[in-house]
DNA sequence: ACAATTAATAGGAATGATTCCTATTTAATA
DNA sequence: TATTAAATAGGAATCATTCCTATTAATTGT
């Protein structure tokens, strides 16, 4: 992977956001500096940096996020702002027991919890 | 929700269904009974059918499928196969330590495991 | 049974996220 | 500095899903 201008900012911008953007705020955020970037560079680049293992992506609904935190963790999701919160539960052992009970090989376990966060009680 | 034909033949196809049909997959079914029958009927009555808790939808991926089992459950997607297997795990505790260590009120816990399934080893 | 009401439909256009295409630009290399 | 191939911009294409509208059909009161 050659260096690039663009994949350098994209990557920069997804490690310096708390929250988990889209590919269109991403896009936005990169016009700033690059203000004619298209919008497939944006998708290129963040399909490399996936497979590069280098960020992570997430389905909120239909919709992709880009993640830095390649940590083990879970979303809850608030349906009422749609917030999406990095948590981390317990499921270290899930790898083994799966693999016991059904004989099936884990890559990744995605949790997503849907419910009202502390924010509208 | 009034009665009709489309409805409760889309309804009878997702209740008869082992795996977790998209909507194309419906659409085509019902074709068979029905043939002039819309994608957007397709569509309209499974939201309906949800909204009303006689289904449930997954999304696997950037797609919809449906299911029948509104127990909690969680899912074994395997990156090989494409295939979605039903399991429960143990995460009934989960809803109450969330709310605990995060004050947020669980309405769904969505969980797929991502690898690969007994098939390919 | 019949007419009135209005939900549901068919068919197709519109949308929105994402991918694909291609001529041009640019990073890496020798 | 010339060569090579990866990366880009810009826009077209794709695909799932939703939306629009004139028509059809289920329900209800008479």
């Amino acid at each position: 992977m050659r260096y690039s201008r663009q994949r350098e900012k994209i990557k920069e911008i997804v490690y310096n956001t708390i929250s988990h953007p889209t590919a269109d705020w991403i896009f936005e955020m990169v016009q700033r500096s690059i203000p004619n970037i298209s919008l497939g560079t944006v998708y290129r680049n963040l399909k490399q940096l996936e497979e590069a293992g280098i960020i992570r992506t997430i389905m909120d609904d239909a919709i992709a996020r880009y993640d830095w935190n390649k940590e083990p963790h879970d979303h809850l999701k608030c349906k009422v702002c749609g917030d999406l919160i990095d948590v981390h539960l317990f499921e270290d052992d899930i790898q083994e027991t799966v693999l016991i009970k059904y004989k099936f090989e884990v890559d990744d376990v995605e949790m997503t919890i849907i419910g009202t966060c502390h924010k509208h009680t």
